[in-house]
DNA sequence: ACGAGGATGCTCT
DNA sequence: GAGCATCCTCGTG
């Protein structure tokens, strides 16, 4: 496999977010022990969303950034990790996208377990369907045991990385609008294997949305 | 197959 | 104090 570098993040948001699929997430324990997931779902957040972490730090008149605030890290190098903890609970992985300055993020959203199983199982213990293992952005960071201690470090080397595999394959790519967001949701930013089974299994936010509205008028 | 609710802590107003 | 880029369990159909 050979590992992404910092050109290939150095990008459009919404090139790189698709083209991050069928990539690899590998953790290389202390032990030597590889853990790789194939990506099978991810998430686009944007400089202009207001469902980015790092929309407040933005003056929408100027258009300049307040270095202040953990939003400021999505402006840092592409090919950072930007973990944060999410509901008090589970770390998400980010990964830092465009030019320093600008800024950007993909969430790694879902992954397709390939090596390391058995460390994996150990992680998320209690777990009995295999689709489970992985199936989310907050189970995945616990299946390859990523938390803030990776924060703010570089996705291009070891013991963290993200890598093209050896063979690249064409897979069917869908989109939807993200999932779990209450801004942005017009925005058509996740993507997917199509029909992998490793997807998150999270109703799109634009369908969430519309549901409540219906519930909310059928309410006398 | 759904929907509701609880656990939990950080960030920003 | 409000608002979350979540997950799991336990109800009801």
């Amino acid at each position: 496999m050979e590992l992404l570098t910092e050109d290939f993040f150095a990008r459009d948001t919404l090139t790189v977010a698709p083209d991050l699929i069928g990539k690899l997430l590998v953790h290389e324990r202390p032990s030597g022990e590889r853990i790789v997931g194939r990506i099978v779902e991810t998430e686009a957040y944007t400089q202009d969303d207001p469902a980015f972490h790092g929309w407040g730090i933005v003056d929408r008149a100027t258009g300049l950034i307040k270095p202040e605030g953990r939003g400021y890290d999505l402006f840092g190098r592409p090919g950072k990790a930007y973990v944060y903890l999410c509901y008090g609970w589970y770390w998400l992985l980010n990964v830092v996208t465009e030019p320093e300055g600008r800024g950007g993020a993909v969430l790694i959203r879902a992954v397709e377990p390939l090596e390391g199983e058995a460390f994996i199982r150990e992680r998320r213990e209690g777990i009995r369907k295999r689709t489970d293992l992985t199936s989310g952005p907050g189970k995945l960071t616990q299946a390859f045991d990523i938390d803030d201690r990776f924060h703010n470090r570089m996705l291009t080397q070891p013991p963290l990385y993200l890598a093209a595999p050896e063979q690249e394959q064409a897979w069917p790519i869908a989109v939807s609008s993200r999932i779990g967001i209450t801004r942005g949701v017009e925005f058509k930013w996740r993507y997917f294997i199509q029909g992998n089974p490793f997807v998150s299994p999270g109703t799109p936010s634009d369908i969430v949305m519309r549901r409540k509205l219906e519930r909310k008028l059928q309410r006398p």
